[in-house]
DNA sequence: TCCGAACCATGACATTTGTCATGTCTCCCT
DNA sequence: AGGGAGACATGACAAATGTCATGGTTCGGA
């Protein structure tokens, strides 16, 4: 019996991989939980074999999450269960401590597949991902672009995000010009949208 | 036996979503659809009660899908199933015939309940999201800034855009800064974000 | 130790963007 | 017929944005 626990936010969706998994013999759902710190509790409190991880979560990354529980307790394997196929979060998943990726596009009967193979220690990837990460290369921005970057992506002026910086705004200005480069965006909105769904802001 | 179709483009959401239903006994899945156009070929050949559609759908909007369906099969009763709690979405779906509009975020046991209540005629519309609807009042946007948004949204510069729509640069700048005052938005970007976010964009 | 690469920081300049005043046209109400 | 409301269209102006040349710092390899 595989014992398991799920950490999605959406409630419908939890509750429609709970029934998919409970008609699989040799699975057992030990745990469910709609965000990071819920998830931690119940893995502590648990001890699944294998954990089932929305990368997108109101509270932290999931990524963060595995990040923290793979180093805590390193017989659990995890799953990163994604809506978006970003390379750079596959890159982030591996190095968190992940054995498996699938993303939400993939045929319901592969999950459980690949419950079972994580369990026994197998890597469980998306192919075409796998590639498109190996393709990508890795982030190509510096610190500090990301930093207006991610400041801009929350709505801060140029103004607000020299203060807050301490930098003089042709400075601010600067950063945004060369990540708007590095991104091959148009203008700064681009490149964070760019950015974003690469999985370099975080 | 109520017969229902599911309209749903991640595959792995579709299938935990008839794991779930069938465990009702009342209810019978009678077919899958990854996008609008094979939804309406398999609502048309099957024929359901019921048809449960996601409105972020590949192809056509789930919304659009439908209006057309509902004119053509109007003893059909539609169900929209939405990640995203924008009221405009929910005016246009009551707008397009649905009976039923439940949010991702919902109760994965409130699906077979409003399943029941919409196939007995009675509507099934998450409360907070209806007083929102209200609350929110009409598109405040004229045709020609929605095309301009519209345009933007996709990259267009606004000479790509002038010239499409044969008009001089200052009057395209100019709807979008009358859809930026109109938004509340800080600027073209942002204009265009909260503009598809309240679904004033469709 | 010297050199080059990578990153940080700034200001000058040209372009793009947002606002506003103005005018036209159509449609509806009186 | 007159008049107002609303949408369309434009150009002038001020402010924000993107680019580029330049210089400083740090750090690792030759």
């Amino acid at each position: 019996m595989i014992r398991i626990v799920i950490v999605e936010d959406q409630a419908m969706v939890r509750g429609a991989l709970v029934a998919l998994l409970s008609l699989e013999h040799d699975l057992e759902i030990v745990g469910e939980a709609p965000d990071s710190t819920t998830a931690i509790n119940i893995v502590r409190a648990t001890r699944p074999d294998v954990v089932l991880v929305d990368i997108e979560l109101p509270d932290t990354n999931g990524i963060a999450t595995v990040k923290m529980l793979a180093a805590e307790l390193p017989d659990i394997r995890f799953i990163m269960l994604t809506t978006f196929g970003r390379p750079g979060y596959l890159q982030a998943a591996i190095a968190a401590g992940a054995t498996g990726f699938l993303l939400k596009d993939s045929p319901s009967e592969q999950l459980a597949q690949s419950i079972r193979r994580v369990h026994n220690g197998v890597r469980a990837i998306d192919p075409d991902l796998a590639v498109a990460a190996l393709t990508l290369g890795p982030n190509p921005l510096t610190p500090r672009q990301r930093d207006v970057l991610r400041m801009t992506r929350i709505g801060k002026s140029v103004q607000a995000i020299a203060d807050e910086l301490s930098l003089g705004m042709g400075t601010v200005r600067n950063y945004l010009s060369e990540a708007i480069t590095a991104t091959g965006a148009v203008n700064r909105h681009d490149a964070v949208r760019i950015a974003e769904s690469r999985g370099w802001l975080d």
